[in-house]
DNA sequence: ACCTGAACACCGTTCAAGT
DNA sequence: ACCTGAACACCGTTCAAGT
């Protein structure tokens, strides 16, 4: 019905689609809805264009993802060449991790397609600074996959219960409703220490335990 | 056209339908072909049943799918009484990804459903060692995450490119046919270390690291 | 109680046709 | 070169009907 609107231009012409404007209005789409709300025809409704337009930029939906995973990667900024090298890892963990925090569909999907070009100049970037961290080669080959595993799966774990961002409280309600206290006390208690707020500096505890486990370990 | 054959149970019956059956092709299927394989369509074909009955046994697809990851927590044993307590949560962490290797689709749905029962079970009892393990009540809530993030995230990492798993050695030659050795050597380098098997020892080495690092903190 | 078929409101993608 | 509509082969789920 509304169809066509947004992108109209000038009576009788519209701007025509390219690949950064179909990019650019999934990841939007993305950050409001999910990675679930995320079609192609309701992307190509709301940029006002019928679906199959969007098929001259984008060779199908599986590039589109993998395009808007690259384009979070692009958001990290390298590694502070200033930084001592372990400082660096540690500021490059934290910016890996806000850009997830950014986009909250972002975990799952860049575990599951391939490192497009933007997410290689990411891992390069992370073993560049472990190599001249003084880490033995191994243990640096080990490190990367420990602060990455780090960042994903604790946004992952984090964000599983939070999106959509407002019923988090909803969803933490239903699952203390289906524990009893009883039978399984130190679950409930653990839930509620993360209700007490105790999760805000987890992330950087751990962090900074794995990093210091590398650093010991040479 | 071959539909109904399976279920067959002598001349013109068959053994109903129950929730157990149904899980347990769900998972079959999951195992075989990966998430994206499991349709409630495809699902009810193999069963030899009109698609409908499935739902009498499962409210969704949605339910099915939480109880499909319940069931991988439920293959998951114990934790050993018999060990001294951070010697049990290591076992329980190797116990818990060699479900998640058996049942490859199962780290991301772990991450996006609620917990089930099982799950629950499984919660309690890593929570219960760490509770008599002498650590103090924030390293023991945060060494829940860590060793939960750790064995979560390493297993999805690890399959992501693994899936289905006999296209592995494909997918790792063409993300390498896209990566140039003179603009990202450690990348290139980082990759041949795993071809080399580099990773086999990587999980557990990991995980040590943390436990070390969680024991010293106290 | 359990199963079924038809129908509804969706998907991604191919293809031939338009400009 | 870019866009379109119709069509194809799928989805999950509601509903009314059968046994």
């Amino acid at each position: 019905m509304a169809r066509r609107e947004e992108a109209r231009h000038r009576p009788g012409g519209r701007t025509p689609l390219d690949r950064a404007t179909v990019l650019a209005a999934a990841v939007a789409m993305a950050d409001a809805e999910g990675t679930a709300g995320v079609s192609m025809r309701r992307l190509a409704d709301r940029l006002g264009f019928a679906v199959m337009a969007l098929y001259n930029h984008v060779r199908s939906k599986d590039e589109l993802l993998a395009l808007m995973v690259d384009a979070v990667a692009a958001e990290v900024p390298p590694p502070d060449p200033g930084l001592p090298p372990m400082a660096a890892v540690r500021a490059h963990a934290l910016d890996t991790r806000a850009a997830f925090v950014r986009h909250p569909w972002a975990p799952p999907l860049w575990l599951e397609s391939l490192p497009g070009p933007e997410r290689v100049d990411h891992m390069e970037a992370l073993l560049a600074v472990l190599a001249r961290s003084g880490l033995d080669p191994e243990t640096a080959h080990h490190g990367f996959h420990a602060v990455n595993n780090h960042v994903i799966g604790y946004t992952l774990q984090e964000q599983a219960m939070a999106f959509p961002a407002d019923d988090l409280a909803d969803r933490v309600a239903v699952f203390l409703a289906s524990v009893s206290a009883d039978t399984h006390p130190l679950t409930v208690a653990h839930v509620h220490e993360h209700l007490g707020g105790r999760t805000e500096s987890s992330f950087e505890l751990v962090l900074d335990l794995i990093l210091d486990g590398l650093v010991r370990r040479g």
